[in-house]
DNA sequence: CGATTTTTTGAATCATATCAACGTACGTGG
DNA sequence: CCACGTACGTTGATATGATTCAAAAAATCG
Protein backbone atom coordinates (compact mmCIF):
# COMPACT_ATOMS: atom_id res chain seq x y z
CA UNK A 1 0.00 0.00 0.00
CA UNK A 2 1.46 3.50 -1.30
CA UNK A 3 -0.83 5.73 0.36
CA UNK A 4 -1.03 7.23 3.82
CA UNK A 5 -3.16 6.12 6.29
CA UNK A 6 -2.09 8.27 8.91
CA UNK A 7 -3.69 10.68 6.50
CA UNK A 8 -6.58 9.01 5.89
CA UNK A 9 -7.03 8.54 9.80
CA UNK A 10 -6.49 12.17 10.77
CA UNK A 11 -9.08 12.98 7.88
CA UNK A 12 -11.70 11.24 9.40
CA UNK A 13 -10.51 11.93 13.10
CA UNK A 14 -11.19 15.31 12.30
CA UNK A 15 -14.27 14.72 10.65
CA UNK A 16 -15.85 13.54 13.55
CA UNK A 17 -14.16 16.09 15.96
CA UNK A 18 -15.60 18.59 14.10
CA UNK A 19 -19.49 17.29 14.09
CA UNK A 20 -19.67 16.54 17.55
CA UNK A 21 -19.90 18.34 20.84
CA UNK A 22 -18.77 15.27 23.01
CA UNK A 23 -14.99 15.30 22.55
CA UNK A 24 -13.12 11.80 21.16
CA UNK A 25 -11.16 10.05 23.26
CA UNK A 26 -7.78 8.03 22.16
CA UNK A 27 -9.60 4.87 23.22
CA UNK A 28 -12.44 5.62 21.17
CA UNK A 29 -11.03 6.55 18.01
CA UNK A 30 -8.69 2.99 18.15
CA UNK A 31 -12.20 1.20 18.16
CA UNK A 32 -13.00 3.51 14.83
CA UNK A 33 -9.97 3.20 13.55
CA UNK A 34 -10.45 -0.70 14.41
CA UNK A 35 -13.51 -0.81 11.99
CA UNK A 36 -12.75 1.03 9.34
CA UNK A 37 -11.06 -0.61 6.14
CA UNK A 38 -8.86 1.51 4.01
CA UNK A 39 -9.91 0.72 0.21
CA UNK A 40 -8.31 2.27 -2.87
CA UNK A 41 -11.31 2.56 -5.78
CA UNK A 42 -10.03 2.89 -9.16
CA UNK A 43 -11.66 4.92 -12.17
CA UNK A 44 -14.33 3.40 -13.15
CA UNK A 45 -14.36 0.49 -11.31
CA UNK A 46 -17.67 -0.22 -8.69
CA UNK A 47 -17.93 0.10 -5.60
CA UNK A 48 -21.71 -1.34 -5.45
CA UNK A 49 -23.38 -3.05 -8.10
CA UNK A 50 -27.15 -3.08 -8.51
CA UNK A 51 -28.36 -6.56 -7.14
CA UNK A 52 -25.18 -6.60 -4.68
CA UNK A 53 -26.57 -5.92 -0.71
CA UNK A 54 -24.23 -2.33 0.06
CA UNK A 55 -21.87 -4.43 2.91
CA UNK A 56 -19.99 -0.68 3.21
CA UNK A 57 -19.98 2.67 3.90
CA UNK A 58 -17.64 4.37 2.47
CA UNK A 59 -15.81 7.50 4.10
CA UNK A 60 -14.22 9.28 0.80
CA UNK A 61 -10.66 10.99 1.67
CA UNK A 62 -9.94 11.79 -1.75
CA UNK A 63 -11.80 11.59 -5.09
CA UNK A 64 -15.03 11.21 -6.52
CA UNK A 65 -18.01 8.79 -7.14
CA UNK A 66 -21.42 8.59 -8.68
CA UNK A 67 -24.56 6.81 -7.57
CA UNK A 68 -27.04 5.77 -10.30
CA UNK A 69 -29.69 3.57 -11.49
CA UNK A 70 -30.32 2.32 -14.87
CA UNK A 71 -33.48 2.36 -16.30
CA UNK A 72 -35.45 -0.61 -18.68
CA UNK A 73 -33.59 1.09 -21.64
CA UNK A 74 -30.27 1.23 -20.06
CA UNK A 75 -30.14 4.60 -19.56
CA UNK A 76 -28.17 5.51 -16.81
CA UNK A 77 -29.37 7.86 -14.26
CA UNK A 78 -27.20 10.16 -11.97
CA UNK A 79 -28.80 10.22 -8.18
CA UNK A 80 -25.79 11.44 -6.64
CA UNK A 81 -22.22 12.60 -6.00
CA UNK A 82 -19.72 12.04 -3.52
CA UNK A 83 -16.60 14.12 -2.88
CA UNK A 84 -14.26 14.07 -0.51
CA UNK A 85 -15.43 13.90 2.78
CA UNK A 86 -18.93 12.66 1.82
CA UNK A 87 -19.89 9.29 2.65
CA UNK A 88 -20.67 7.15 -0.43
CA UNK A 89 -22.93 4.03 0.06
CA UNK A 90 -26.76 3.03 -0.82
CA UNK A 91 -28.35 3.58 2.78
CA UNK A 92 -31.40 1.53 2.09
CA UNK A 93 -29.32 -1.63 0.91
CA UNK A 94 -27.04 -0.87 4.07
CA UNK A 95 -29.31 -0.90 6.15
CA UNK A 96 -32.36 -2.90 4.83
CA UNK A 97 -29.93 -5.69 4.03
CA UNK A 98 -32.08 -6.13 0.22
CA UNK A 99 -30.49 -6.00 -2.86
CA UNK A 100 -29.30 -2.72 -4.27
CA UNK A 101 -31.37 -1.20 -7.01
CA UNK A 102 -28.28 1.70 -7.51
CA UNK A 103 -24.80 1.24 -8.94
CA UNK A 104 -21.74 3.03 -7.36
CA UNK A 105 -18.41 3.99 -9.15
CA UNK A 106 -15.46 5.72 -9.14
CA UNK A 107 -14.59 8.86 -11.20
CA UNK A 108 -11.66 9.23 -10.35
CA UNK A 109 -8.68 7.76 -8.11
CA UNK A 110 -10.76 7.43 -4.81
CA UNK A 111 -9.34 6.34 -1.20
CA UNK A 112 -11.74 5.55 1.54
CA UNK A 113 -12.49 3.97 4.55
CA UNK A 114 -14.79 1.34 4.51
CA UNK A 115 -17.22 -0.06 7.27
CA UNK A 116 -19.70 -2.63 7.63
CA UNK A 117 -22.83 -2.54 9.11
CA UNK A 118 -21.87 -4.88 12.16
CA UNK A 119 -18.79 -2.79 12.45
CA UNK A 120 -21.18 0.23 12.56
CA UNK A 121 -23.28 -0.88 15.06
CA UNK A 122 -20.47 -1.78 17.53
CA UNK A 123 -19.28 1.95 17.65
CA UNK A 124 -22.87 2.65 18.98
CA UNK A 125 -20.99 3.13 22.50
CA UNK A 126 -19.09 6.33 21.10
CA UNK A 127 -20.95 9.41 21.81
CA UNK A 128 -18.94 11.27 18.64
CA UNK A 129 -19.52 8.85 16.31
CA UNK A 130 -23.51 8.40 17.44
CA UNK A 131 -23.76 12.29 17.53
CA UNK A 132 -21.72 12.46 13.78
CA UNK A 133 -23.88 9.75 12.21
CA UNK A 134 -26.95 11.55 13.47
CA UNK A 135 -25.65 14.52 12.16
CA UNK A 136 -24.95 13.19 8.88
CA UNK A 137 -28.81 11.05 8.37
CA UNK A 138 -30.47 14.82 8.89
CA UNK A 139 -28.23 16.54 6.52
CA UNK A 140 -28.70 14.13 4.16
CA UNK A 141 -32.26 14.08 5.06
CA UNK A 142 -32.12 18.28 4.35
CA UNK A 143 -30.56 17.89 1.42
CA UNK A 144 -32.71 15.26 -0.52
CA UNK A 145 -35.92 17.62 0.35
CA UNK A 146 -34.21 20.45 -0.96
CA UNK A 147 -32.97 18.59 -4.13
CA UNK A 148 -36.49 17.61 -4.45
CA UNK A 149 -37.67 21.15 -4.18
CA UNK A 150 -35.79 22.30 -7.17
CA UNK A 151 -37.05 19.46 -9.01
CA UNK A 152 -40.86 20.33 -8.42
CA UNK A 153 -40.51 24.07 -8.20
CA UNK A 154 -37.64 25.02 -10.65
CA UNK A 155 -37.08 24.76 -14.69
CA UNK A 156 -34.12 23.34 -16.42
CA UNK A 157 -32.29 26.32 -15.95
CA UNK A 158 -32.63 27.46 -12.83
CA UNK A 159 -31.62 23.74 -11.64
CA UNK A 160 -28.31 24.03 -13.73
CA UNK A 161 -28.18 27.40 -12.40
CA UNK A 162 -28.55 26.45 -8.38
CA UNK A 163 -26.09 23.32 -8.98
CA UNK A 164 -23.37 25.58 -10.12
CA UNK A 165 -23.77 28.24 -7.36
CA UNK A 166 -24.13 24.98 -4.25
CA UNK A 167 -22.08 22.39 -5.67
CA UNK A 168 -19.52 24.08 -8.45
CA UNK A 169 -17.17 20.89 -7.57
CA UNK A 170 -19.59 18.62 -9.12
CA UNK A 171 -19.62 20.90 -12.58
CA UNK A 172 -15.98 20.63 -12.60
CA UNK A 173 -15.11 17.02 -11.50
CA UNK A 174 -18.12 15.36 -13.32
CA UNK A 175 -18.83 14.75 -17.22
CA UNK A 176 -21.48 17.41 -18.59
CA UNK A 177 -23.63 14.49 -19.18
CA UNK A 178 -23.26 12.96 -16.25
CA UNK A 179 -24.16 16.37 -14.61
CA UNK A 180 -27.19 16.52 -17.25
CA UNK A 181 -28.28 13.29 -15.97
CA UNK A 182 -27.69 14.50 -11.69
CA UNK A 183 -30.67 17.35 -13.32
CA UNK A 184 -32.82 15.04 -14.48
CA UNK A 185 -32.73 16.66 -17.79
CA UNK A 186 -30.44 15.00 -21.64
CA UNK A 187 -26.55 16.15 -22.77
CA UNK A 188 -27.81 17.65 -25.46
CA UNK A 189 -30.66 20.10 -23.20
CA UNK A 190 -28.14 20.64 -21.10
CA UNK A 191 -24.96 21.36 -23.88
CA UNK A 192 -28.14 23.97 -25.57
CA UNK A 193 -28.80 25.40 -21.74
CA UNK A 194 -25.00 26.39 -21.03
CA UNK A 195 -24.77 27.50 -24.84
CA UNK A 196 -27.66 30.11 -23.44
CA UNK A 197 -26.30 31.31 -20.81
CA UNK A 198 -23.06 32.23 -21.94
CA UNK A 199 -25.23 33.77 -24.74
CA UNK A 200 -26.91 35.77 -22.18
CA UNK A 201 -24.31 36.64 -20.03
CA UNK A 202 -22.61 38.48 -23.22
CA UNK A 203 -25.15 40.23 -24.08
CA UNK A 204 -25.40 42.14 -20.82
CA UNK B 1 -60.07 19.12 25.42
CA UNK B 2 -62.62 16.18 23.91
CA UNK B 3 -60.60 14.16 22.20
CA UNK B 4 -59.16 11.17 24.14
CA UNK B 5 -55.60 11.44 25.26
CA UNK B 6 -54.98 8.03 26.40
CA UNK B 7 -55.36 7.33 22.81
CA UNK B 8 -52.83 9.84 21.54
CA UNK B 9 -50.20 8.41 24.08
CA UNK B 10 -50.84 4.96 23.00
CA UNK B 11 -50.19 5.45 19.84
CA UNK B 12 -47.27 6.51 19.95
CA UNK B 13 -45.67 3.98 22.16
CA UNK B 14 -47.10 1.83 19.62
CA UNK B 15 -44.94 3.37 17.38
CA UNK B 16 -41.75 3.72 19.43
CA UNK B 17 -41.95 0.08 20.35
CA UNK B 18 -42.51 -0.98 17.08
CA UNK B 19 -39.08 0.85 16.16
CA UNK B 20 -36.98 -0.05 18.36
CA UNK B 21 -35.16 -3.11 19.35
CA UNK B 22 -34.88 -1.98 23.31
CA UNK B 23 -37.97 -2.48 25.28
CA UNK B 24 -39.55 0.72 26.28
CA UNK B 25 -39.79 1.38 30.56
CA UNK B 26 -43.02 2.64 32.04
CA UNK B 27 -40.46 5.37 33.51
CA UNK B 28 -39.25 6.08 30.41
CA UNK B 29 -42.66 6.50 28.73
CA UNK B 30 -43.59 8.96 31.51
CA UNK B 31 -40.83 11.06 30.26
CA UNK B 32 -41.76 10.83 26.71
CA UNK B 33 -45.43 11.76 27.73
CA UNK B 34 -44.41 14.52 29.86
CA UNK B 35 -42.21 16.38 26.39
CA UNK B 36 -45.17 15.45 24.21
CA UNK B 37 -47.94 18.77 23.79
CA UNK B 38 -51.32 17.71 22.40
CA UNK B 39 -52.22 19.67 19.87
CA UNK B 40 -55.44 20.33 17.46
CA UNK B 41 -54.81 21.76 14.31
CA UNK B 42 -57.77 22.68 12.44
CA UNK B 43 -58.28 22.20 8.78
CA UNK B 44 -56.51 24.99 6.66
CA UNK B 45 -54.79 25.93 10.28
CA UNK B 46 -51.41 26.59 9.60
CA UNK B 47 -49.04 24.53 11.71
CA UNK B 48 -45.70 26.69 10.29
CA UNK B 49 -45.85 29.18 7.80
CA UNK B 50 -42.81 30.15 5.59
CA UNK B 51 -40.40 32.48 7.56
CA UNK B 52 -41.05 31.11 10.83
CA UNK B 53 -39.14 28.47 12.40
CA UNK B 54 -40.25 25.31 13.36
CA UNK B 55 -40.72 25.24 17.00
CA UNK B 56 -42.35 21.87 16.69
CA UNK B 57 -41.98 18.19 15.18
CA UNK B 58 -45.17 16.40 15.55
CA UNK B 59 -46.37 12.78 15.35
CA UNK B 60 -49.97 12.91 13.52
CA UNK B 61 -52.23 10.55 16.10
CA UNK B 62 -55.31 11.40 13.29
CA UNK B 63 -55.37 13.72 10.38
CA UNK B 64 -53.51 14.61 7.21
CA UNK B 65 -50.92 17.68 6.57
CA UNK B 66 -48.54 18.77 3.62
CA UNK B 67 -45.65 20.90 2.99
CA UNK B 68 -45.34 22.83 0.47
CA UNK B 69 -43.50 26.23 -1.08
CA UNK B 70 -44.61 29.09 -2.49
CA UNK B 71 -43.01 30.40 -5.88
CA UNK B 72 -41.94 33.85 -7.14
CA UNK B 73 -45.40 33.61 -9.31
CA UNK B 74 -47.34 32.50 -5.85
CA UNK B 75 -47.93 28.92 -7.09
CA UNK B 76 -48.03 26.37 -4.60
CA UNK B 77 -45.52 23.23 -4.86
CA UNK B 78 -46.15 20.24 -2.81
CA UNK B 79 -43.24 18.82 -1.26
CA UNK B 80 -44.46 16.16 1.05
CA UNK B 81 -48.06 14.91 2.99
CA UNK B 82 -47.83 13.38 6.00
CA UNK B 83 -50.96 10.71 7.05
CA UNK B 84 -51.31 9.37 10.49
CA UNK B 85 -48.34 7.96 12.16
CA UNK B 86 -46.18 10.15 10.57
CA UNK B 87 -43.34 13.28 12.02
CA UNK B 88 -44.40 16.18 10.51
CA UNK B 89 -42.86 19.34 10.52
CA UNK B 90 -39.31 21.14 8.40
CA UNK B 91 -36.66 19.28 9.48
CA UNK B 92 -33.94 21.57 8.59
CA UNK B 93 -35.95 24.58 9.96
CA UNK B 94 -36.35 22.30 13.15
CA UNK B 95 -32.64 21.23 13.63
CA UNK B 96 -30.99 24.41 12.54
CA UNK B 97 -32.74 26.65 14.03
CA UNK B 98 -33.12 28.91 10.86
CA UNK B 99 -36.28 30.61 9.39
CA UNK B 100 -38.55 27.67 7.45
CA UNK B 101 -39.57 28.46 3.65
CA UNK B 102 -42.45 26.00 4.06
CA UNK B 103 -45.78 26.01 4.99
CA UNK B 104 -47.25 23.06 7.08
CA UNK B 105 -50.89 23.22 7.26
CA UNK B 106 -53.77 20.66 7.75
CA UNK B 107 -55.87 19.00 5.38
CA UNK B 108 -57.69 17.35 7.65
CA UNK B 109 -59.21 18.19 11.25
CA UNK B 110 -55.68 17.16 12.65
CA UNK B 111 -54.32 15.56 16.15
CA UNK B 112 -50.67 15.24 16.75
CA UNK B 113 -48.55 15.35 19.49
CA UNK B 114 -45.83 17.67 19.26
CA UNK B 115 -42.09 18.54 20.79
CA UNK B 116 -39.54 21.32 20.98
CA UNK B 117 -35.98 21.09 20.05
CA UNK B 118 -35.08 21.05 23.36
CA UNK B 119 -37.57 18.43 25.20
CA UNK B 120 -36.18 16.47 22.08
CA UNK B 121 -33.06 16.37 23.51
CA UNK B 122 -33.56 15.87 27.04
CA UNK B 123 -35.31 12.41 25.93
CA UNK B 124 -31.66 11.33 24.05
CA UNK B 125 -31.01 9.29 27.16
CA UNK B 126 -33.68 7.01 26.11
CA UNK B 127 -32.33 4.22 24.08
CA UNK B 128 -35.83 3.20 22.29
CA UNK B 129 -36.41 6.92 21.40
CA UNK B 130 -32.78 7.20 20.00
CA UNK B 131 -32.92 3.99 17.83
CA UNK B 132 -36.74 5.11 16.69
CA UNK B 133 -34.93 8.75 16.21
CA UNK B 134 -32.22 6.71 14.12
CA UNK B 135 -34.39 4.54 12.15
CA UNK B 136 -36.99 7.47 10.91
CA UNK B 137 -34.01 9.59 10.21
CA UNK B 138 -32.95 6.84 7.58
CA UNK B 139 -36.56 6.06 6.37
CA UNK B 140 -36.90 9.47 5.74
CA UNK B 141 -33.56 9.62 4.20
CA UNK B 142 -34.37 6.53 1.55
CA UNK B 143 -37.68 7.89 0.81
CA UNK B 144 -36.26 11.07 -0.44
CA UNK B 145 -34.00 9.33 -2.27
CA UNK B 146 -36.81 7.55 -3.78
CA UNK B 147 -38.62 9.98 -4.65
CA UNK B 148 -35.74 11.91 -6.21
CA UNK B 149 -35.02 8.80 -8.50
CA UNK B 150 -38.82 9.14 -9.85
CA UNK B 151 -38.07 12.23 -10.71
CA UNK B 152 -35.06 11.67 -12.96
CA UNK B 153 -36.07 8.65 -14.58
CA UNK B 154 -39.68 8.38 -14.69
CA UNK B 155 -42.25 10.28 -16.96
CA UNK B 156 -45.46 11.99 -15.15
CA UNK B 157 -47.98 9.22 -16.04
CA UNK B 158 -45.15 6.72 -14.26
CA UNK B 159 -44.80 8.99 -11.44
CA UNK B 160 -48.98 8.95 -11.26
CA UNK B 161 -49.13 5.40 -11.38
CA UNK B 162 -45.88 4.71 -9.08
CA UNK B 163 -47.79 7.14 -6.45
CA UNK B 164 -51.21 5.15 -6.68
CA UNK B 165 -49.55 2.44 -6.22
CA UNK B 166 -47.42 3.35 -3.00
CA UNK B 167 -49.52 5.96 -1.37
CA UNK B 168 -53.06 5.20 -2.66
CA UNK B 169 -54.29 6.63 0.52
CA UNK B 170 -52.28 10.48 -0.54
CA UNK B 171 -54.66 9.79 -3.97
CA UNK B 172 -57.63 9.40 -1.60
CA UNK B 173 -57.10 11.91 0.95
CA UNK B 174 -55.54 14.51 -0.97
CA UNK B 175 -57.47 16.86 -4.03
CA UNK B 176 -55.99 16.42 -7.23
CA UNK B 177 -54.43 19.56 -7.64
CA UNK B 178 -52.50 19.01 -5.44
CA UNK B 179 -51.49 15.88 -6.03
CA UNK B 180 -50.53 17.28 -9.32
CA UNK B 181 -48.43 19.50 -7.25
CA UNK B 182 -46.55 16.81 -5.75
CA UNK B 183 -46.06 15.27 -8.92
CA UNK B 184 -44.46 18.28 -10.41
CA UNK B 185 -47.01 18.97 -12.51
CA UNK B 186 -49.71 21.17 -13.52
CA UNK B 187 -53.31 19.97 -12.67
CA UNK B 188 -54.45 20.06 -16.00
CA UNK B 189 -51.52 17.63 -16.95
CA UNK B 190 -52.81 14.97 -14.17
CA UNK B 191 -56.53 15.42 -15.35
CA UNK B 192 -55.17 14.12 -18.70
CA UNK B 193 -53.12 11.50 -17.42
CA UNK B 194 -56.17 10.25 -15.50
CA UNK B 195 -58.62 10.07 -18.30
CA UNK B 196 -55.49 8.44 -20.33
CA UNK B 197 -55.05 5.88 -17.87
CA UNK B 198 -59.37 4.96 -17.46
CA UNK B 199 -59.24 5.15 -21.17
CA UNK B 200 -56.64 2.93 -21.78
CA UNK B 201 -57.65 0.52 -19.10
CA UNK B 202 -61.38 -0.11 -20.25
CA UNK B 203 -59.72 -1.10 -24.18
CA UNK B 204 -57.93 -4.09 -22.71
C1' DC C 1 -0.94 9.57 -33.46
C1' DG C 2 -5.33 6.92 -33.57
C1' DA C 3 -9.16 5.52 -30.76
C1' DT C 4 -12.55 6.59 -27.68
C1' DT C 5 -15.23 9.60 -25.08
C1' DT C 6 -17.49 13.83 -24.67
C1' DT C 7 -19.81 17.79 -26.46
C1' DT C 8 -22.24 20.34 -29.93
C1' DT C 9 -25.60 21.16 -33.53
C1' DG C 10 -29.86 20.75 -36.43
C1' DA C 11 -34.46 19.11 -37.53
C1' DA C 12 -38.46 16.68 -36.33
C1' DT C 13 -41.33 15.17 -32.68
C1' DC C 14 -43.37 14.68 -28.25
C1' DA C 15 -44.81 15.96 -23.60
C1' DT C 16 -46.28 19.28 -20.70
C1' DA C 17 -47.56 24.13 -19.70
C1' DT C 18 -50.56 27.88 -20.34
C1' DC C 19 -54.77 30.33 -20.77
C1' DA C 20 -59.53 30.59 -20.92
C1' DA C 21 -63.90 28.65 -20.41
C1' DC C 22 -67.08 25.56 -18.68
C1' DG C 23 -68.88 21.86 -15.60
C1' DT C 24 -69.25 19.83 -11.13
C1' DA C 25 -69.18 19.13 -6.19
C1' DC C 26 -69.25 20.77 -1.72
C1' DG C 27 -70.31 23.10 2.53
C1' DT C 28 -72.16 27.08 4.73
C1' DG C 29 -75.41 30.45 6.02
C1' DG C 30 -80.01 31.82 5.55
C1' DC D 1 -82.99 21.94 3.47
C1' DC D 2 -82.15 24.69 -0.30
C1' DA D 3 -79.51 28.20 -2.79
C1' DC D 4 -75.53 30.28 -3.47
C1' DG D 5 -70.71 30.89 -3.58
C1' DT D 6 -66.30 28.99 -3.64
C1' DA D 7 -63.21 25.42 -4.55
C1' DC D 8 -62.23 21.70 -7.55
C1' DG D 9 -61.93 19.30 -11.91
C1' DT D 10 -62.23 18.95 -17.01
C1' DT D 11 -61.61 20.31 -21.75
C1' DG D 12 -59.80 22.56 -26.01
C1' DA D 13 -56.50 25.37 -28.51
C1' DT D 14 -52.10 26.94 -28.62
C1' DA D 15 -47.37 27.73 -27.02
C1' DT D 16 -43.17 26.28 -25.04
C1' DG D 17 -39.59 23.50 -23.69
C1' DA D 18 -37.28 19.23 -23.78
C1' DT D 19 -36.39 14.84 -26.21
C1' DT D 20 -34.89 12.07 -29.91
C1' DC D 21 -32.02 10.75 -33.60
C1' DA D 22 -28.25 11.45 -36.54
C1' DA D 23 -24.07 13.49 -37.52
C1' DA D 24 -20.08 16.12 -36.88
C1' DA D 25 -16.72 18.56 -34.00
C1' DA D 26 -13.84 18.74 -30.06
C1' DA D 27 -11.41 16.95 -26.23
C1' DT D 28 -8.99 13.29 -23.84
C1' DC D 29 -6.26 9.15 -23.20
C1' DG D 30 -3.03 5.56 -23.95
Amino acid sequence: MNWNITFMYDSLFTYITDRSTTPLKESEFELIKAALIPKKIRKKQYFLQSGDICKYMAFIVKGAMRQYSVDDNGNEHCIRFFLETWWAGDRESYNMLVPSSYNIDAWEETDVLAITKSDHERLNCVPAWLEMKAKLEINDSIASQKRLNTFISLTAVQRYYELQKQYPEFVRRFPQHQIASYLGITKESLSRIRKQMVQNRSSI
